[in-house]
DNA sequence: GCTATATATCATTCGTGGCTGATATGTCGA
DNA sequence: TCGACATATCAGCCACGAATGATATATAGC
């Protein structure tokens, strides 16, 4: 159809599933408030709790998940443990949406296929 | 913490959920699948079920969330519809997307927080 | 050692959303 | 108008994962 169709490569299917999963990782309001709260520099997990309001048992759930994926690296010091974010593009990243949610994609409210629940 | 954290201005709670909400739109890999076969130039439904191996049902209601979320249009031509994407920035983020993943984000394949069913 | 504080882990509950199969709507050709 | 094809809608099932509350580990101070 398109002229160019050849030179657009073809994601492969793993790589589809993967790209997926990064994205469930972002596709949660506590996640990203987390994130959010560390874009202004390192934080304990209290400090944490206290920016985004999440429980304790459940912010340290979502630390652990962004942990492995490796959007987040944490760091031991004295009984604290110091978050911060593993990669400025992640910062990137949210500023792109941030368009596309005024520009483009701006029926995701009212978006009825799913409710996300915790919502305005 | 941080020397610049009073240069970082915080997402306030609504925004944070509907990107939270864009982000789950995206985090499906067959709506991944969609979004990847339309880069390459518009194509109907029937062209998208083929490519992707999704059943027609199963395409038709992603292409409603994709289209009512704004990140794909959909044009009659004749009994045809013909689909493709909004916004050009919906590449780079994909691109974006597929460099994070590749440098810092490696650990979400082993991720075991979420399971994402479909996988390799 | 004991206690307090900081963080992590675990089991359970419950709402959400993706997939399927059947059916409905819509559009073209004969 | 009728039948074939293209797409959309709908109901039901089932799995996933977010939140909670309780408990476990770890580190520091006394």
């Amino acid at each position: 159809m398109s002229s160019d169709a050849e030179l657009i490569e073809r994601v492969d299917v793993p790589t589809l599933a993967l790209r997926a999963k990064l994205f469930r990782g972002l596709a949660d309001a506590s996640r990203l408030s987390i994130l959010d709260a560390l874009r202004a520099g390192p934080l304990s997990v209290g400090e944490i709790v206290a920016t985004t309001g999440l429980s304790q048992s459940n912010a340290s759930n979502h630390l652990r998940c962004l942990s492995e994926c490796g959007l987040v690296v944490g760091e031991q010091r004295g009984r604290f443990v110091h978050y911060r974010l593993s990669d400025p593009r992640l910062d990137d990243l949210l500023v792109l949406v941030g368009e596309l949610l005024r520009e483009t994609a701006c029926g995701v409210k009212a978006c009825e296929n799913y409710r996300m629940s915790q919502q305005s």
